[in-house]
DNA sequence: ACTGAAAGTGTACAGTG
DNA sequence: CACTGTACACTTTCAGT
């Protein structure tokens, strides 16, 4: 399915969405118009799902990062709170899970105060959702993709 | 710091690194170097750290992403355990947390047999981890970017 | 800080093995 | 069918305003 030139390719560009198809190429012994054939492949594949610029929350005045499990009280809800933890922009990722909690979700926002108010107004008010545990990030050690090999 | 142009910008590229300037020139009434200029000087700034694309990890082979608590067993041992924790490729992310857990980290595995081998063999081996509570993810509901304003 | 035009890449496509 | 060479579109750079 994914040749070693592909995973090459791919292994570049997870990282580095501006990598040029010329450094690409050479690396992979192939015209940067190859590459790009590749590429169209694997998008049509549905292996690249997408791309994005990737930004320092902090320095935009976002500091708070934190991880909350979610509790429901009471079972078959699951799509109607994810649906409503949607429209809470500042919830930027949600995983339903097995163990302890139903949910654990990532939430960004500017500061504790900022944090706070998004829980008590807006988390804990989702008819569904029994209790929330926080976990506030003091550090993100680090983030990265997969090397595929 | 940031005005209403550079958060139009940012909100675009931060959803897809694709887009292209001109596009995003014509929204901004801004010529596409206009707008690539504003971009250098986001990079400068520190608030552009990068670009990536994003993949479909299931269609790759890894089927198994889960969230791992870590506790930790003794004072003081935060950077030697991350230090070790990077060294495990699929480990894709960690975070120094409050609460119940000393860092919550994201794995990401083939299967739940390569998750139990990761599991036993490389994170509970570390030096310094107590125990480990893991919260496998049935279902990633959504991942997205925050919405500046 | 921005524009307009030149140089450097990315993209599409006809042609090749 | 995967790839190359080429032509056009887009990004990037830079002198000029």
């Amino acid at each position: 399915m994914l040749d070693e030139t592909d995973r090459k390719i791919l292994n570049v560009l997870s990282k580095d969405a501006k990598a040029s198809l010329k450094q690409i190429g050479d690396a992979c012994f192939l015209s940067s118009a190859g590459v790009h054939l590749r590429l169209k492949k694997l998008e049509e594949q549905g292996i690249i799902t997408g791309s994005k610029y990737i930004l320092d929350h902090s320095k935009m005045g976002y500091q708070t990062q934190s991880f909350i499990g979610v509790y429901f009280d009471r079972a078959n809800i699951y799509r109607k709170v994810s649906k409503a933890l949607y429209a809470i922009p500042e919830v930027i990722e949600c995983s339903y899970t097995t163990g302890n909690f139903s949910l654990l979700i990532k939430v960004l926002c500017r500061d504790n105060k900022h944090l706070t108010e998004i829980l008590s107004n807006q988390i804990q008010t989702i008819e569904g959702i029994a209790r929330t545990e926080t976990f506030i990030c003091l550090e993100q050690t680090f983030q990265r993709e997969i090397e595929l090999n």
